[in-house]
DNA sequence: TCCAGATGTTCTGCTACGCAGACTATCTTG
DNA sequence: CAAGATAGTCTGCGTAGCAGAACATCTGGA
């Protein structure tokens, strides 16, 4: 198929309908979780690097800076994060999570690494993780977020990236 | 990289943010089309198959029936498509592309294949074409369309599709 | 033939969400 | 110390999706 013809072939049906297939078989095992696949981006990026502020994680994860703080009023409240002070800059909050949320974190991390296998069913395990790694390449690339080059770097399993 | 660390290495943020970058980019090629992203869906479903119902459009495009409503009201009244009585069910309107909708979707094909190897950017060709390849499967198989399955026949140069 | 249930389309009302803008506190630069 | 930039919060607006009802029509069975 040279010129692709049905909107099956479409990157943007393609995208959007496996994004509906993800958030629907994922809302069951992210449904405790304040914001749902929000709340579980944060915590996640709150457990694996330097403590960001809110300005850095709504960048990462392409929010409002509005939507971020009512997203963290709501993990706050469940006793999953806490803000503290940064103590470099009074303005800042530097967003760390409990013990809570390290715990239902990694649940939720055992959970989704199932259900996402089923969001993929159509492929096989080589193809799941291709599909991974060059959906991180591209959407990385994208990113706007500042420090989107520092955390590439970390990725270096899943090949060179370029320009950066 | 057994157990996936950083944010960017998450299905759901890879494709949310996949997602957004595709938006943003495409936002000014899909300007003049009523819908953006989705009127030009709905044009090339309409123009490569079957004169569908408003109601396969609407699932194959992950929409609400309502809203597919109110989208073809535009693109009706920007004179791109028809809504002309299905001669075999009087409940069912089929849904058939104007001339002028004809000359749209040619034109924006041409600019969407540029702006998209934007979006793609950070990939080379030959993980481009790859990326395509497994999204369409793995979205053909999570989509509820009712008549995904005969599409998906269609696509043989995507490999085999399982089950269905 | 007639009836009951299912299906296609449209309309109404509700809710949620993101965004723009203003405001405060703080940092940075000169 | 002054001026501009930045982090976070709050308010209000416009939009978009969805549930539910309403209406027309099809289908299958009595």
């Amino acid at each position: 198929m040279t010129t692709p013809a049905a909107v099956e072939a479409d990157l943007g049906w393609a995208l959007g309908a496996l994004m509906r297939t993800y958030l629907r078989t994922t809302a069951g095992a992210l449904a405790e979780v304040p914001g749902g696949p929000r709340g579980y981006q944060v915590l996640t990026a709150c457990l694996h690097e330097e403590p960001p502020t809110q300005l850095a994680l709504a960048r990462r994860l392409g929010l409002d800076r509005t939507v971020m703080t009512h997203l963290l009023d709501e993990l706050e409240g469940a006793g999953l994060v806490e803000r503290r002070p940064d103590p470099a800059d009074r303005r800042a909050r530097r967003i760390i999570a409990t013990s809570a949320g390290a715990a239902l974190l990694d649940e939720l991390d055992g959970r989704l690494a199932t259900v996402e296998d089923t969001v993929l069913t159509a492929l096989d395990p080589a193809e799941r993780e291709a599909l991974r790694v060059l959906l991180s390449k591209a959407a990385i690339a994208g990113c706007p977020s500042a420090d989107a080059c520092t955390v590439a770097r970390e990725m270096q399993d899943a090949g060179q990236l370029d320009g950066c």
